[in-house]
RNA sequence: GGCCCCAUCGUCUAGAGGCCUAGGACACUACCCUCUCAAGGUAGAGACACGGGUUCGAAUCCCGUUGGGGCUGCCA
């Protein structure tokens, strides 16, 4: 235990939350439980043109919903600007840090001129400019030197200082950059673990530089995670890929599936183990066996957990999370009849099922009027002279019978299959598709009883006649 | 272009020099079960990028090549 460990999970709000911050989010939250210490939730938005206020709720109502609860905040970085002026006074004060007023063109003109690589030259570093509304401040990186990132992940990562542009530390509008904001924030905050994304390595250094110019006595551990990509191996972007967790869980995915798939992308327990609950992963995990490489994120693969997750809740809760689903249909009505039918379907329906929007389509049936696709009409209803007498014979055979059960009806007709030297599942076929419109779908039996003898009987008939009236 | 990271089945991974004839999972194929569809069961196909070293022995260590990715912004 390690009750000083403070770690901070740090998204910019510029869109949509997605599946890569959630995972940093869980590691980060991991690693925090495991040592008993803190997870401060900080929002970045010191880009004041690409933030917005929904960006933040979206943040927040993902990783409750996942589970992922945070100690401390959330801070957000617009809030704390007299924190960044005392730092950036004292970068000026000491010589560390200076005013340049290059435009981009200027700088990339110069750098053509050059022939040398593109960036800043540190054109101003000795011009002693002062601020004007045109200046933006620039770290002044020293030189010569080289500046070692110890990673828990990577192991040591050397940056030589030539490879380092005096880079923009506060914008000419005043406004901090990220890796100021940063690093004077993991100084305030006191957090001793910075665990992000590998995208964030190049600039770690430059981080490091930074808590150094501004006396810091204990740097922070750093830990750079793989990116998530997309099926092109490229990083996972919210512009390009849809990968929000909104969206997911809208689509029906249950927050410990989710999570658990999420854990395992550039993680394992070892060995076979994939199922695992928060507590196991709390415990089994260690930021120093997660993997090196990008990881795809394979959807498929997390609706085959998502199922197995659906199957292994209990009745009530099964029901109660099919329950938001059911309500964005319009044929639900949430009456006590509809809810104490969908409850005797729903054990079919749950072993049927991988994501909870599947769970009410496939229940559709029961609660509003058939609708048979044309191309069901033609490949089933119509598929010979069978069909129709399928359903003529069924029909009077239903109509008499006394107990409405699935016992029953299974029992009778079975024995019609038998008379006319027909397997069941040919004859169920036109059966399902008249009363539920689909060619898939639960037990029919069950289905026939739950639907209620004047339906089927109502259903079976309607069948029959768009048979008879469409057809020549 | 420069800097940096990475490299086991299509995908996620197990693998810490002999346990590897390379294991599991998703997806895929076949079969079984079966009233449809799922679920479940059985079987199958499928990988150590390449080339050099080191070593008695390398998927595992080193170097190079190739390939992929990230960064290179008054974004984060």
């Amino acid at each position: 235990m390690n009750s000083s460990l403070k770690v901070r999970f740090a998204p910019s709000p510029t869109g949509y939350f997605h599946v890569g911050g959630a995972r940093t989010a869980l590691y980060n939250w991991l690693v925090a439980r495991k040592a008993g210490g803190k997870f401060v939730l900080r929002i970045e938005d010191t880009d004041e043109t690409r933030n917005a206020e929904e960006w933040v709720e979206g943040i927040i109502s993902a990783l409750s919903w996942l589970g992922i609860v945070w100690d401390e905040g959330p801070y957000r970085q617009t809030q704390r600007s007299e924190f960044y002026q005392k730092a950036v006074d004292r970068l000026i004060d000491e010589g560390k840090a200076y005013w340049c007023d290059c435009t981009r063109e200027q700088i990339d003109q110069r750098a053509k001129e050059r022939g040398g690589p593109p960036g800043y030259d540190g054109f101003c570093r000795d011009k002693n400019r002062s601020r004007t509304d045109k200046t933006a401040l620039r770290f002044k990186i020293p030189r010569p030197g080289v500046t070692v990132v110890h990673d828990k992940i990577r192991g040591d990562v050397v940056f030589d200082h030539d490879n380092l542009d005096d880079f923009i530390i506060v914008k000419s509008n005043g406004s901090p950059l990220f890796v100021l904001a940063n690093v004077v924030d993991d100084i305030e905050m006191k957090i001793t673990y910075v665990i992000r994304a590998e995208e964030h390595l190049p600039t770690t250094p430059k981080a490091i530089l930074l808590f150094h110019a501004l006396g810091a006595k204990d740097l922070p551990l750093f830990a750079h995670l793989p990116v998530l990509v997309n099926a092109k191996r490229q990083k996972l972007s919210k512009r390009r890929d849809r990968v929000a967790v909104e969206d997911y869980r809208e689509m029906g995915y249950l927050a410990p599936a989710m999570v658990n798939y999420l854990a395992l992308l550039g993680w394992s327990p070892g060995g076979d183990r994939e199922f695992l609950t928060l507590q196991e992963m709390i415990e089994l995990f260690d930021i120093e066996d997660v993997n090196h490489s990008p990881a795809f994120f394979d959807e498929q693969k997390m609706q085959h957990f998502n199922g197995v997750y659906i199957r292994q809740l209990d009745l009530d809760s099964f029901v109660s999370h099919c329950l938001p689903f059911l309500e964005k249909h319009d044929w639900w009505a949430g009456s006590g009849k509809q809810l104490q039918l969908f409850r005797q379907i729903a054990p079919m329906v749950q072993e049927r099922v991988s994501l909870l929007t599947e769970a009410a389509e496939m229940v559709a049936f029961f609660f509003r009027p058939v609708e048979i696709p044309s191309d069901l009409v033609d490949s089933v209803l119509r598929k010979g002279e069978s069909a129709a007498q399928i359903l003529k014979d069924l029909s009077g055979i239903y109509a008499h019978l006394k107990r409405f059960t699935h016992g029953e009806l299974n029992e009778v007709t079975r024995a019609y299959c038998d008379t006319i030297g027909m397997p069941l599942r040919k004859v169920q076929a036109p059966i399902r598709v008249a009363l539920t419109g689909s060619k898939i779908g639960p037990p029919l039996f069950e289905s026939i009883e739950l639907l209620g003898k004047e339906v089927t009987l109502f259903r079976l008939a309607a069948a029959r006649e768009l048979i008879g009236t469409t057809q020549p």
